[in-house]
DNA sequence: AAGTGGTCTAGACCACTGA
DNA sequence: CAGTGGTCTAGACCACTTT
């Protein structure tokens, strides 16, 4: 039951599936092992059936466990490779860290100027005044990991705003804005191109994997239009597919 | 088993998914618009308002709507591109007919022979006898789409299979072993390699899209382990996010 | 204030698995 | 057979957006 207010920000499927995959990580649940039973999870947590089920079928959808119709629901076997899941795509900062490297950002231009058609046109504008160009690289040691090159739609951003501002990840410059996007649509290809690469760490085969992509506010306002080439052999990205 | 109706074995959700997206695509309800409350659809379907937001749920996450908390449910601007999304994954023929193409598969080597430790690894055996090794290529008018080698693991086939009998979709070869995968994971990586097409309408520039799959069974059996390259170019590979 | 989607509950019944 | 996950309902209340 409800009790009383308790202030949660995060819903109840989202935070038991982090205590369940707190404690599959922790080793107390193992891979291959079986779950409590549904029932018996909502008996512990406190809550009803579906909401276990709820959290359960997200942790599905990742692939951290599986279910099995009449037997049970099991840790999957292969949950560690899952962390960088191409479907939890957010930022580009947080997709190269949760591949475990270290990086910094090294900015190349940054400029505001009219919008091309074609720009308006990824960023669903009737008409678009200006935009943010931009062009960065990830650099870990003493190799890139990932060219990135893109525009963000300028009337988002306050009059006046500094390109220079932008500085270290998209998504920290974004959120004072009140801009941050929560859904996008990505084309994903390969790409040989010896002459992408710039600045140092440029990689020896010139060979990306290719993520281009248009994010979404919530209320349906394209905000950016970007081109990331993933360095070959740095990532290993994954795709879980469930019936 | 056979009892009366046994023709609605698809879900209510799914079902009244399907019935929103033909309305979509039939331009009863056109990009941009917004659909009846959920309430309203519920009403419509006689069923539960938990039931139409489970169809909703999956038509927003494949990208084809999008809710925004508190004013409505809009079908989405870009819903044409998503046919072929990631995603949806299944079989290599589905995904290159949903990219529109028509297409011939052509067998290469296909024959069983003892299976490496690599294999049994990949395909979670402890100990592995023999597996069905295959190799293929996917071709459209006179130019390759795409090229495909993998193993099955055998001891899911009958005994003295002839490995000449997989001729077509291996969907269609699996599906009347009781043996259809319903799961995968997948790995993302792109290649660029001269020495890797074979038979005719070989692609002039050698650059991929390369996935890299495991499936599995209902029961968690791993099915084979197959290694797809798609000719750039050829295909445009959609992701959907949404937060 | 009214109407929308978001969350959660309690319970019913079905379908499948394994002993 | 008992126990598991799968499906669906009816309703309550919350949070957000628009009027």
């Amino acid at each position: 039951m409800g009790e009383s207010s308790r202030r949660a920000s995060r819903s109840l499927p989202a935070r038991i599936a982090e205590e369940v995959e707190t404690r599959i990580s922790s080793g107390q649940w193992p891979p291959g092992s079986r779950l409590p039973s549904e029932p018996a999870l909502a008996e512990e947590f406190d809550v009803s059936r579906a909401t276990v089920r709820s959290a359960l079928r997200s942790l599905a959808a990742a692939g951290v466990v599986r279910t099995r119709h009449g037997n049970g629901t099991f840790v999957s076997e292969h949950g560690g490779a899952i962390r960088a899941s191409l479907q939890s795509l957010r930022s580009t900062s947080g997709l190269i860290r949760a591949q475990g490297h270290e990086f910094e950002i090294v900015y190349g231009t940054r400029r505001l100027r009219a919008a091309t058609e074609a720009e308006a046109s990824h960023l669903r504008r009737s008409s678009l005044p200006a935009v943010l160009e931009y062009e960065r690289a990830f650099v870990g040691g003493t190799s890139a990991l990932a060219y990135e090159s893109g525009v963000l739609a300028a009337d988002l951003l306050p009059a006046g705003t500094d390109p220079g501002a932008l500085t270290g990840s998209i998504f920290e410059f974004l959120e004072p804005l009140g801009a941050l996007p929560d859904q996008s649509v990505t084309h994903v290809r390969s790409t040989y191109d010896p002459g992408l690469a710039w600045g140092r760490g440029a990689p020896e085969v010139p060979l990306y994997l290719t993520l281009e992509q248009v994010q979404f506010l919530p209320d349906g306002t394209a905000v950016s239009w970007s081109t990331t080439h993933f360095v070959q052999d740095h990532f290993d990205f994954t795709l879980i597919r469930s019936a």
